[in-house]
DNA sequence: CCTCCCTATGGGATCGATCCCACATCGGCG
DNA sequence: CGCCGATGTGGGATCGATCCCATAGGGAGG
């Protein structure tokens, strides 16, 4: 019954003819902007709403020149890290009534090029992205649009990010395995270069400092992304001579190959290896025993850069922000005294 | 150097003034439609990357009534099931130069009759939906808007669909724990209206026809979308005084539920208890013994959906089609003989 | 009684890109 | 020498919604 058999989508030029006034007073009806007669509101609502009438946004954002919707950059969605964090960016955004472009590389700056380009074409308000490097960010800014940057940071002062505090968090973890005795603690890590690696890196550097205790730095292995590499210098790690006693893993990936790794090679976890992740995903809660981890909480990472991109939309002038959100420690069965 | 200080963006006019030509020949030069002499092309090409000029995708849809971008509706981004649905659409929908506007309900009707209106705003070219009722393929359709729902189907007949062959797999999987010597297996699914539940739920019962074995109803347990609720459900049918030896569940949440509680109750798998999943989702073969799953290739399945949407878009009134994929069996650990 | 303001409404321009059509130039051919 | 077609280019309308501005009617106050 509502627009059956219509050609074409009804245009509010139609329903200002089908309720007899002009597109402008139409217009005012239905945005609610400016003077109408209650009685005439009504009566272009009622027909708009017979109509199936929907307003073409896309018109609407030429005119305006402001459009609702945001782009979000992430590196890869079957990483529930990113998967999750594309949830609360969804959430947040949806609340404040906008769309969402979604785009995932994976991990390449080429894909980061195309689809910086893109969002620029569809003149989105504001980007949120994942970086891989500072491009993004400088070239958007170029062309005066809102970047936030979220979980690693490249455009440090140049413009907002919201990050979790590595440091901090990767110093408790690594704290934590001291004080239960380790001292051969690996650091399993993808690359030192981001925020991320670098502050983990850090954090748990000042956790030996801290103690007072000597770092064999032999033990801080960069694993890279590609699994199957890490896979095979985790192995080399825990059949040195001389192994760890425990390994902390930067980030779930790692986790992962570390714990298949360890199966493998028949070492009892936490009996002859303890494992820390950064980044709890579902399986440490699963396996026996539970991996020890630090919890981000992605959702409300990705809501906290709505919010800031949400208020730098508003006030493009404001001084440029980082926020950083704490994260915590989930103890499981992963980790005990070394034997 | 590009674009620097500019207070506004460039446009075509501003090309094509700095080039010294027209509008019309600045849009031919950029787009390659009509004629222009080679050198003006080079040189309005030269002149728009110089001002960074980026063409603005919301003016050429209004004027092309025809958009580059397709409208996405999952249930949960954080099931990985959905995460990689998404991976894939998103993959797919680059190599065809669309955008993906993504939203996720969380399975709530309401909201997807919003996205369903923020889609029509749009003027999307094409919605891909996991629905939760007919009614958004109706919708859409009165709206010209072509729809292909994905992993479930609320339209058949009415709009295009991509899904997995729950029947076959559901049956191929009961039937291998028949084989084994399993008689009482428990079918916990979490309803059987949608074409997921019934259509998993026919194949489960289609294995114990042909094996012309007798099936006890009580042992087909509707557990719902409340994870809490499907865990209170699933440790009264582990408890029963007649239990059952097997449990197939017919989703991952739905697995994971009955995982923790027979590692809850202390019922060794697959000992006591064989567990088969519909899903195969990354804790599965991490935890020991790994879970016996049937496994749908998300990616194909999203990579599948875009396909048979861009279809439906050069192709108006074909013929409606439903595709069905094929789903693998990974047999693990967690499937034995009956004690 | 006239003016002024408030309430309503309509006309027309505008956003940026596209594209139809008109027109200009030039070479070739009858 | 004139006409025609091929090659290029520019003007103006268009997509749909918005919004400034003009205008009209009516009531109140001086």
């Amino acid at each position: 019954m509502t627009a059956e058999g219509v050609a074409r989508r009804a245009t509010i030029r139609e329903v200002a003819e089908a309720a007899g006034v002009s597109r402008s007073t139409a217009s005012r009806a239905l945005t609610g902007h400016g003077y109408v007669a209650p009685q005439v509101r009504d009566r272009v609502r009622a027909v708009a709403h017979d109509l199936g009438y929907v307003p073409d946004a896309t018109a609407r954002h030429l005119r305006r020149q402001a459009s609702q919707s945001i782009g979000v950059l992430l590196s890869d969605l079957n990483n529930p890290f990113y998967a999750g964090l594309a949830a609360g960016i969804s959430q947040q955004a949806r609340k404040r009534r906008y769309t969402m472009m979604l785009a995932d590389d994976g991990g390449s700056s080429g894909l980061e090029a195309e689809a910086a380009e893109t969002f620029v074409a569809l003149r989105v308000a504001g980007v949120i992205v994942t970086p891989v490097s500072a491009e993004l960010g400088a070239y958007l800014s170029r062309q005066r649009i809102p970047v936030v940057e979220v979980d690693r940071q490249f455009s440090a002062g140049a413009c907002d990010a919201v990050l979790v505090d590595n440091g901090s968090a990767a110093q408790r973890v690594t704290q934590r395995l001291i004080e239960i005795g380790h001292r051969r603690i690996a650091l399993v890590i993808d690359e030192m270069h981001w925020t991320t690696g670098r502050d983990r890196l850090a954090g748990y550097r000042s956790a030996f400092a801290a103690a007072g205790l000597p770092l064999d730095e032999s033990l801080v292995v960069t694993a890279g992304w590609d699994v199957e590499a890490a896979r095979v210098e985790i192995r080399a790690l825990l059949t040195r001579p001389d192994p760890p006693t425990a390994v902390f893993a930067a980030n779930n990936v790692l986790a992962e190959a570390a714990f298949r790794t360890a199966a493998e090679l028949g070492l009892a976890v936490p009996g002859r290896l303890s494992l820390v992740s950064f980044d709890d995903v579902p399986w440490m809660s699963m396996v026996t025993p539970g991996v020890t981890a630090v919890r981000q909480d992605t959702v409300a990472l990705g809501e906290a850069a709505v919010s800031q991109l949400m208020e730098r939309i508003q006030s493009p002038l404001a001084p440029v922000r980082t926020v950083l959100l704490s994260a915590s420690l989930v103890e499981r069965g992963s980790t005990a005294p070394p034997s």
